[in-house]
DNA sequence: AAGAATTAATCAATCGATTAACAAGTTATT
DNA sequence: AATAACTTGTTAATCGATTGATTAATTCTT
């Protein structure tokens, strides 16, 4: 008796421990749908936004192509600035520990810094293509201030960390005392810029469409890679004292 | 009697010939009121749209800040779009003289040719500062086909000029030849664009605002020509095949 | 039954564009 | 030379369409 007590006290801890675990399994699966669900929604107004521009894409649009309720927008962010907004939000997590990782490496030297920042750049920056021409549109719009501030803030994460390495290799006499640090990453994110941003100046200049991800993965990312490093090291490695 | 009669006739003609001089005058003067008129919506429109972007900017706005009312805006330029390509219109024969003749000039070598280009770049693109903004960002935008195919046409004057003489560099043995001379225009465009298209940051990577035109003009556009330069002749001049 | 998610319908505001009316000047007709 | 007809420039009022946002009802989940 006393073991089939034992046994039915068992059973009823175990029915209790795997109903808790349904229950968590259940509200994690849940929540997963939530969140794609509005990581889709944003997945879509990324896309939109960055075609049409803020102004330009209009709500209706958005959920139409997202699928879902036009006042699921405003339930989910409240507004269409929000949205726009929550569409930077989600990305500044994998803005911020990319590039700071390499800055602060003992083991390589400036140049080396500075060449895997270079290849990090062009490799991620045309991943996420559309979002850059979102960020860059949005940019040279001259009110809208509260947006203009976080954007802002994001991308000098990334100049920060550039200009210390240039900094550091100024002090480590490995770059050329007389450089212009800070026109050096006008012309790195610049350069990278014009390529991207202006699909059909650039396609033209190239003799072959940008947009094509095939062209762009293949030859474009590994030749503006070699290129930039080769005119930043003839930049920054010589001496340019003799220029006059 | 005669001569009475002959004077008299004179002096119909004289009148006769005032009163066309006087016609031909207010004529062309009315024609100078209408052309400056025209003129003065589009200067205001320029600003106004390179402020707020096409979708961001209202045609109320825009007649508004011009002090017309809003019926003209669509009977001077028919539409919207009207007035916006109308702007461009304007700005066309500005660019097709630009660079063209430098690149003509046979008493000048491939380099200098090239220095004057990026001179008469900065100094000219930093004038026309809005206006370069706003072909940028509607140079971002996928849709709007007629418009961009006009955009695209205009500036890719400047780039095939440049090309022209960065090829000619090259076979006059000027420049090395293993140089990406596609990819060098990319540099050339869009360090400047950088700058002047997203003000936000470059003020805050050059620690100054970028909008303040005496800043702009007594430092930053002799410090762009000077680096842009040095940059492009240490990339340009100096053999790159032993960077591996 | 309580609360969260979702929908269709509707809100006021603003958009670009058009209309009709009027003023001023030009041309044509008598 | 006088008047009618026409063109051009300009204005206020209004058009239908679309905008972002909200509401109230409904469905789904717990």
């Amino acid at each position: 008796m006393l073991i089939i007590k034992r046994l039915t006290q068992d059973c009823n801890e175990m029915t209790h421990s795997i109903n808790r675990l349904i229950n968590f399994v259940q509200e994690k699966e849940m929540d997963k749908d939530k969140i794609d669900k509005k990581d889709h929604i944003l997945d879509v107004a990324e896309r939109v936004f960055s075609d049409l521009g803020f102004d330009g894409a209009s709500t209706r649009m958005i959920s139409g192509e997202a699928g879902v309720n036009m006042a699921m927008l405003n339930y989910y962010f409240g507004s269409k600035e929000g949205l726009f907004l929550a569409i930077f939000e989600r990305k500044i997590a994998s803005f911020q520990t990319l590039l700071q990782n390499i800055g602060n490496d003992e083991s390589m030297s400036s140049w080396d810094k500075l060449a895997k920042c270079i290849d990090n750049y062009v490799e991620r920056i045309i991943v996420n293509n559309c979002f850059q021409k979102l960020i860059n549109r949005e940019l040279t719009m001259s009110k809208r201030s509260e947006l203009t501030d976080k954007i802002t803030q994001i991308l000098m994460l990334n100049v920060v960390e550039i200009k210390k390495i240039l900094d550091d290799g100024i002090k480590n006499k490995i770059f050329a005392k007389d450089i212009d640090v800070q026109l050096v990453i006008a012309t790195i994110f610049g350069t990278k810029n014009y390529i991207v941003n202006t699909p059909n100046i650039s396609s033209l200049l190239l003799g072959h469409d940008i947009r094509d991800e095939k062209y762009l993965e293949e030859k474009i990312k590994p030749r503006v890679k070699v290129y930039m490093k080769r005119l930043l090291k003839a930049y920054l490695m010589n001496d340019n004292d003799n220029s006059k």
